[in-house]
DNA sequence: CTGTTAGCGCATTCAC
DNA sequence: GTGAATGCGCTAACAG
């Protein structure tokens, strides 16, 4: 046997208090099978010995370990943080601890954490995976699993529409004259873009926009400036970002470029992540990401108590968040 | 019981091999202590069985669980996330798994979380502990600990010193010819703030330059924006910034004054959180936050291995990054 | 090299 | 109400 801890175990109490390690056992888990009276001697003695239950033990004994697993693709993407907080005080109401797992945007590293979390949780949220589908629905067919941003049939799934508050910057670019635009896409599996980028054509027709789209794979500061370019050549007078990271970009690049925001170009962004932090502050689409992590445990939580598990699809509409970079449209340059 | 995962156990596995418990036990962990053939029939009928080692079970024989707890104040801050990522990465390099754990900046919140943890990890790693010296030294008694921005003697400890690069940028700024500058505080309570705040004045000192400092409890971007008619007021040509949010809004203040940066007015801020993502791109102190996260996890790392824990101390410094917010000292306004 | 045996700490039947 | 006995799945001496 390794070094262990030398924690006081359930014998010992049940030799301090004078019964027997099932009466301990129930005094922690049942104490309504016992006489007030032992309970009141058993919780003395495990308190004088500084007695804790084990918990791998009682989960062996069990399979119950009180914990979740919570992966995302990237921890320090600004995205994530506030939903995984959300998400950790929800299960911390519960008492349940939250194993992280990063999966760098990798489906092998999704799969592998997975894995190795398996045997140690209760259930999984997935944000934004980048798994397959057959592998969610495997994997899904073990344990609980709930997904954030991912839309499986089957599976139960929060998602944040961001379609709704894209088609209200298309329309509120419209009003302002725009007639022409173009939407920055970002990473090709994501589901997101996919949605979004579908909404602003969606819009646009309807509307009788003109609607370029530019593809941008790594959606990032670095990579809004270096897509400008290609925006402006496009002669629209208007973007729409995957991201607001990307808006955050082109923004830098603009001003390089002397191009006046929202005078000469009007921009828009996704996600609300930058708050009114940049310069002019950014009309973007908001983010419900932590309400859709606050969503997604609340579901685990009920399916692991009552042991069912309901196609549950909960969608979460956003809205436009119009800020200073959107204005009217200007003669084409 | 409750119900479990049917998951093939290791006695199915030796059933099929024809062999014992104990050899498939070896074959998974000692594997050099069989025969090759042995080897090869057992894992030919795990793999079979579809046999995956019980982590649980393996964990209450040996005291080994393989996971760590890492324990910051709050996730959704900007400075926090990279570090995760950064300890996440490392941990997952030895095949460890990270619960975390959000304390609220409540030391309580900490100490509950803690415990929580206590029973299925080998170590902690608390980051910017809330936590008293007094307890953080019980609880090290116990478990391996390790902690990052917090100097507690005898108990390992990264730190990022960022005394060092806030004295190059006042050299920086003295260079440029700045002689009159404001320090932007930050949290009263914070050791970095005092730190921060005490190099500007020992750098200003020795260079001859004149320093006002200006307190600023909520370091954040509109407080940045409100503080900013004070620190024009003074007449000072330049200002260091508590952080980087606090020096972003001053710089959106600045731009709706039309005082122009750094031509008018220099700016530096602290923890490189933005990067290069504001307009101008902001002059900052470096933030270390990614390389104190891989140094406490593998301090971590070699104390679990190694069972010996040394009174490690190890401290990062962090410089200067010179971006487009400093320049030279104008005639003063 | 491999089998036998004895726990790890606890929850849960089944008796009393 | 409480005790005795069994097992969760695996590791680790100890033999052979």
């Amino acid at each position: 046997m390794t070094p262990r801890q030398n924690r006081p175990t359930i014998n010992q109490v049940a030799a301090a208090a004078g019964v027997t390690k099932s009466s301990v056992s129930r005094a922690f888990t049942r104490p309504e099978m016992l006489s007030q009276e032992t309970v009141r001697k058993i919780f003395a003695a495990a308190e004088q010995l500084g007695y804790v239950p084990n918990h791998t033990a009682r989960a062996l004994s069990t399979g119950r370990h009180g914990n979740i697993a919570l992966i995302v693709p990237d921890v320090a993407n600004p995205f994530f943080p506030p939903l995984i907080r959300a998400a950790q005080s929800e299960a911390d109401r519960s008492d349940y601890c939250v194993f992280l797992g990063n999966s760098d945007e990798n489906p092998q590293q999704e799969d592998k954490l997975i894995g190795r979390f398996a045997g140690q949780v209760e259930g999984f949220v997935l944000v934004s995976s980048r798994l397959s589908d057959a592998q969610i629905i495997e994997h899904a067919a073990r344990r609980p699993l709930v997904l954030i941003n991912r839309d499986v049939e089957g599976i139960p799934r929060v998602l944040i529409d961001s379609a709704t508050g894209v088609a209200e910057a298309v329309a509120h670019l419209a009003e302002l004259g725009h007639r022409k635009l173009v939407y920055v896409g970002g990473p090709h599996g994501s589901w997101s873009n996919k949605q979004r980028r579908g909404a602003v054509r969606r819009s646009a027709r309807e509307l009788g926009l003109e609607v370029t789209v530019i593809s941008n794979e790594f959606a990032a500061f670095e990579s809004g400036r270096k897509i400008t370019a290609s925006v402006l050549a496009t002669g629209a007078t208007a973007a729409i970002a995957f991201d607001d990271l990307t808006a955050q970009g082109m923004l830098a690049e603009l001003a390089d470029q002397g191009i006046a925001v929202p005078a000469n170009f009007a921009v828009v962004g996704c996600d609300d992540v930058l708050g009114a932090a940049t310069y002019p502050s950014l009309t973007t689409v908001s983010n419900r990401s932590v309400e859709a992590g606050k969503a997604a445990l609340n579901l685990l939580m009920d399916i692991l108590q009552n042991q069912a598990i309901r196609d549950v699809r909960y969608v979460l509409n956003t809205s436009l968040v119009i800020r200073k970079t959107t204005g009217p449209a200007v003669i084409p340059r």
